[in-house]
Formats: C-alpha cells, sequence, structure tokens
DNA sequence: GGCGTTCCTTGATTCAGATCAACGAATAGA
DNA sequence: TCTATTCGTTGATCTGAATCAAGGAACGCC
C-alpha cells in the first residue's frame, strides 16, 4: 500500500490517531484487497491468518453448527475491524454481503505491531468493547425480543449504521436506504425464518410505518412508531 | 488495599504480570469491598462510576426491557473484570448470584491507569476479545438452538468455567457441581422459561445423562452424550 | 425478448416452547 | 417444631413462529 494519508477511512479506522510514521510503517505491512460479494474471506474453526479494516462495502461475520443453521453475529461496515486479533483461530467466518475493499494484514504481523504500538491497542479496546456492548444488545434481542421487535430493531439499528458511514456532514440516521442483507440473511441475523421476516415487513408496510419501494430498500415513514415497536430498553 | 502479592487471584485477573511497582501503585487505587447474594453493584443506564476485578464468587452481567424481561449477558467468576472502562454509562447492570468480594477501582482512575501501562491495557483487550468470541457463542444458541440443546450448553460451559476457577493443579472440566443460578437464572441465560428449563433438566436426569442430587447441584453422568446433545458447532 | 433461476410473498398447518394452573419440596424465620 | 414463603416440578392448554407448500416478481443469461 502506498499513502495511507490518502484513504477513505482515514479518519475512522483504528489507524486513526497514529503519528505520520507509525501509519507509514502501518501501511509498509498492508495490502487492498477487492473482494467480491459472496466471497468470504476469513472460515469460521480455521487458522486466524488475517485481521483487515473495512475500506468500502458490508461484510458478515457468522458461526454455524455443523448441521447448517447459521447465525450472523455481525454486520460491519467501512472503517470496521475484521478478525481475531491474538487468537489462533477464528471463531467465525467473514464473507462480503456487496463487492468490498478491506486493507489486510498478515494477523501476526499486526498483532506484534500493535503490541508495540499502544495507540493502537487502545483504539482497538475500545472498538472490541463497543462491539462487545452492541454483541450483548443482540443477546437481549435474541433471547427476549418478539418477531415484530426484532425487525423494528434491526430497521433502526441499520438505518444508523449506514448513516454513520456516509459522510462526516450529515451523520444522522437514514429515512431511506438499501438494505445489505436478503430476507434470509435477515433473518439469520435475528434469529427468524425468511417467512417471518418477509410477514413481518409486509406488516409494518400495510401500517404505513415503513415503506418497501423494492426488494432491497426500506424507507422509514414513521421512525417514532418504529421505536416504540422495538421495544426500546 | 494492602497487598497484591497475597491476593488469591494474582495470577489469573488482569493484575497478573505487572512489574512490581506497577501493581503496587495499582493496588493504591483500588480496595476490597464485599458484597452479599443478590446485591446490585452496577446498574444499566446508569453513570459508569467503578469496574474491579472479582476475587471471590460469582455475578451476573444482564440488560432489561423496560416493560421486565430480563436477558443474562454473562456471568463472571474469580478473576474475571466487571464494568465497563472508557465508557461514560453502563450499558448492563452487575448483580452477585452468591456472596461476592471485589477489588474495586474508580472507573476515572482505572481508565487514567490503563492508559499509562500499556501491558494492562494488552490484558483487557485479551480479555475483552475472549468474552466477545464467549458472546457471539451465545448469540448462536439464542438465535438457533433447541431447548436441550441449549440446556446441554449451559450446564457444559458451567462444568468447564467452575472448573477452571478451581485450584491450577485439577484444572478440568467438573463432573458434579454446584450451579450458581436458580431455574429463572438459567432461563434469563438462556432465553427460555423456568417451565422450560425445569422439564429439560428433568428429562436429562430421566435418561441418566445427569443426576440431579439437589436443587443447586449437578453431576454429569454421561459427558459424551451431553456433548452430543449441545450440537457443539 | 424469452427463459431459467433466484428471491420474495402469502397461505395452510404444525409444533416447540410459553403460559396458565396446581401442587410438592426445601428453606428460613419465629 | 411449626409455619410461611420461596423455589421447583409437572400437567393442561395456548400461541407465535416454524415448517410445508405454492405461486409470483425480479434478475441474469443467452
Amino acid at each position: 500500500m502506498k499513502d495511507c494519508t490518502q484513504c477513505v477511512v482515514r479518519n475512522r479506522a483504528i489507524c486513526a490517531g497514529l503519528e505520520p510514521d507509525e501509519l507509514d510503517t502501518l501501511g509498509q505491512l498492508g495490502r487492498r484487497q477487492r473482494v467480491k460479494k459472496g466471497q468470504t474471506v476469513v472460515w469460521e474453526g480455521d487458522d486466524s491468518v488475517v485481521v483487515a479494516n473495512v475500506i468500502e462495502g458490508v461484510l458478515k461475520v457468522s458461526m454455524s453448527i455443523s448441521d447448517g443453521r447459521e447465525q450472523i453475529v455481525g454486520v460491519v461496515f467501512a472503517s470496521d475491524f475484521i478478525g481475531r486479533p491474538f487468537g489462533q483461530q477464528s471463531p467465525y467466518s467473514v464473507t462480503a454481503l456487496t463487492d468490498a475493499e478491506l486493507c489486510i494484514f498478515s494477523r501476526s504481523t499486526f498483532d506484534s505491531f500493535a503490541r508495540q504500538h499502544p495507540a493502537l491497542e487502545h483504539k482497538l479496546l475500545r472498538r472490541t468493547l463497543n462491539e462487545l456492548d452492541r454483541a450483548h444488545e443482540w443477546m437481549l434481542l435474541l433471547g427476549k425480543k418478539t418477531a415484530t421487535e426484532r425487525i423494528a430493531t434491526l430497521l433502526l439499528e441499520m438505518s444508523a449504521r449506514l448513516g454513520e458511514t456516509g459522510c462526516s456532514a450529515e451523520n444522522g440516521a437514514l429515512d431511506a436506504f438499501e438494505l445489505p442483507l436478503d430476507r434470509q440473511q435477515m433473518g439469520d441475523v435475528l434469529g427468524l425464518t425468511i417467512e417471518t421476516v418477509s410477514r413481518q415487513l409486509s406488516l409494518l408496510k400495510a401500517d404505513g410505518v415503513i415503506n418497501l419501494p423494492d426488494r432491497r430498500t426500506v424507507a422509514i415513514q414513521n421512525r417514532a412508531r418504529l421505536q416504540d415497536l422495538s421495544a426500546a430498553a
């Protein structure tokens, strides 16, 4: 990689705030890679070989049971970090939901760089703590929420996260956005079947809470109502 | 606090590996505190005022919805770390399941100490990454596993974690142990009702997989079978 | 533009687990 | 020791979401 100072996620990824010389060193260690929609970057159970920053695109983080049941445990966006540092094996798979661009590091190389740069480890720690908070929130959803509440929560979360990703000028939640997930994937995030997801979306549409101009796009028409339905803690 | 070098969790808590002088400084910042079973140490939504190491006992980490539904998102044991460092608010409550002893720090004091001691932050990072792995595993359970699979998984997990906690000589999984959770709490960890938990335990007992000498103790009689039933990934 | 495929929706039916209900066993308190 | 209360078990019934089934809409490919 040449020049991290030109990187589009420069100010949001974990590299933000590194000293110029540190940034340069790190830049030498990484390489940019494009991945196609559907391509798996990291395999569950395999040796943890790489970690990466997401420069562009959306990917899913998933775990599965041997009989094929799959749970999506995370959805990552531009500027997010993927992979399992400081671990021999990856407990999950990472797969592109859209075409994506990554900034990839060998895991062991990244580990040792991080160990020598506390500022980077600190960023990584904060990020991991935030992810843990989100995981906890999702455990509440999976353990206790109804189908309607789950769908409402997902739509609000997507609206918020896709909003962050946009340019820093308008940084709020989006009222209309394109879902990076198909119905099956929404089900795999929410612990529901594809049919239940579809039905719940149809209900929300019939109630005028959202609109669905095409299969992938959602327009929130009554955010307050959607918030009520999500049973926000 | 006087002397961290005598602490029973000395070698397993995040303070392990600090230099003697660092350990001494940290020791000055913390204070030991006993908490009674049922007592809540941290409240969901409140300012994140304290963090702590668990010296002895078991505590639950939980989140809830305003109508009272509660999900237990973590169970912590001796040598584990509790609280939310680097955050203004605590996203969860922490409540003692048994009488417990903690080594408490003011959150802000701990934060600044940590920022100045990369070795400590590194330990915290590794611990947080492990917790995140566990949270992901649990999301798979909550999203996709059946009641039987959930119970089997919980029993194996408890067996393993209570085993670690014991003296380092016999460090394996225990075949007989006392549950730190009552039936309701097991339900709140597993996303099940108390009745379903009770029924599933009765079934496992009837099948000779486990024995239940009294309400709080479990004896695993056929670990291989229990592992099969847990649908291990 | 036609055709096959994939994705989504909707309807009918089933079922795992929730809810409702009652009772029994352990524990604590007087 | 007796009694109140909490906790756990078991049974009967209900229900939300899963499963089974069919058709329809969008998309990619020739």
